[in-house]
DNA sequence: AATGAATGAGGCTTCATTCAT
DNA sequence: GATGAATGAAGCCTCATTCAT
């Protein structure tokens, strides 16, 4: 459920009451109880389907023969309008980064995507592209100063043009890169 | 208290009770009352008391006069010193960013911190030492990055050295600055 | 329904769920309700049938003209073949003796039944072959008895055989028959 | 809490609900609560500190070295008054032989009384005074037959007179022992 | 100043019952 | 007739807060 989602986002788990998510639902609170056996569950449920619905929009649109800034560029991108289009998803996805009441299975989900970005970033690396830094590092400050801007754009401090996207892009691979010169 | 940092950033704010807090303290639940009025002030005084320590000390370090990229090593090393001697003062000040809790004194201490930061990153930008991009998103950007950087080190997937910081400042003045050729 | 009469005996009325019934005797909930309109109703109508069931069975078997002894012996009998026949429905209406949610009609049929007892009672002792004890409790002792001598079998903690049977009733009838020494 | 018995006795475990408890004993529900972990947690004290005191009764009155016969009434006579003392006590216990929602050491307690007594039962029956029945079955008949008595007290069909606690004690002693004749 | 028992509102969840299909 | 999704009242339990000691 869409509603469950911006709940989630604008209280947090804990901060967020069934019984309000079922009426910014518009069902009953039992119904919840239909489709999910619990609170937790329900969470995991989104998360894992958002997860995976993000994850999927990045695979099916990597160029992958593409040299590697054009693959970073298109993540990027994708990321960036998946943002734009999904805001409440997307702010719930990054909410539960770690988060205590995420089961077994999510945290699974997590660990594998992040193994698959981390070997293309070893590759890169190989290949003298990017900076020689711990790719857990290289990841974790691209991925923060991505969730960084999308919070801006939650806020409503900034838009979220293409040109945006584009300079922010531009700005965050110069992070990783390793200058020629 | 120490004691109500560490719950807070294992359970959020909404998930820590107020008796915990209390046990882990050694104290009874009775008596933070006597100094918190309530659990959001309780959490609103922790937040501005280590905000604002983490702002001194950036703040004492800061070299006024010196080079920009001087300056933004200089910021980015006390706030990584910082995460490394207080982890969980750190964890606690990302954690509760815009939480609805806060109060507007909170709030405002927020504000300030960033428009200072702002004038700052604007005069470098007049300067031609930065990208011409919304200061508002480059200053997101390199926090992003940095709270990356601390979430990782966090979780024990990374080991906070020196030379860690002195390379993760200078792929994030790469993302910020402009390049001279 | 014999699924409804399992439930009720593992884990009382109240602690019985609708959905459980229906799920043990496999149907939909929503069917329950086409045949009783209330759980209320459900637990009645089994408690009626079955109790009448017994008293049938025991005022078949009953040998008019015989002397109170033997009257008393197939009574004993005719209710631990019962019990051994159908222990379910045997543990479902001696856990129900009394209960808060039994309407006028169970109530009244027990009333009956004891009534008709009594009287049996009464007129074996104006016979001079029981003692002259009030009849209530006459009943009482050899109906409690009786139940906990299935309960035993329930349990699993006696096997009932005829032969125990038989002593047990012999056991009885010494505990209200007038010694005639 | 004598409240909570009450509650108990007249509703059933099931049926009884917490507030209502509380209600009863004049505290609010959440006052429960620092007392006792769990409504299953309060039935069971309840039922172990009931049960251990009616043995204790018992066992401080009994006469070690007396004829069984003796022992036997002195039983009888104990537990009679201590259901006349505590009419909503003994109810409690009687009503919650079994219950699923007992722990283990509720049953554990169970097991030890009736191992005792059927030891003792064991003695009795080697030296020819008792009926050479199962043991457990002449307790749960001789257990029984009081239980109806009590149910019938407790339902103020009869008054537990001490001539009636008398004439009873020498039914069942009838029922049990065997006959010198 | 410190305690911790007491409170009652509110949270998660269950369940008897209804009703559209 | 049968289903099972939907409901909302109510159940168990937690928790921020108060207050007598």
């Amino acid at each position: 459920m869409r509603a469950a989602i911006t709940c989630f986002v604008d209280r947090g788990f804990h901060g967020t009451a069934v019984p309000q998510i079922a009426k910014q639902a518009g069902v009953s609170a039992g119904t919840l109880y239909h489709y999910f056996p619990s609170k937790e569950a329900l969470v995991n449920e989104l998360y894992r389907k958002w997860k995976s619905a993000v994850g999927q929009r990045v695979f099916t649109a990597f160029p992958q023969g593409a040299p590697v800034h054009e693959q970073f560029r298109v993540m990027w991108h994708e990321l960036a309008r998946f943002a734009r289009e999904e805001p409440a998803a997307f702010g719930f996805i990054e909410l539960h980064n770690h988060a205590s009441y995420l089961d077994e299975e999510s945290a699974q989900m997590d660990r594998n995507l992040k193994d698959f970005t981390r070997g293309m970033v070893r590759l890169a690396q190989a290949q003298g592209l990017l900076k020689p830094i711990d790719p857990t590092v290289l990841m974790e400050l691209v991925f923060g100063a991505f969730y960084g801007l999308i919070r801006a754009y939650h806020d409503g401090r900034v838009e979220l043009t293409d040109e945006l996207i584009e300079a922010t892009e531009q700005a965050c691979w110069d992070a990783v890169a390793l200058r020629e010169g």
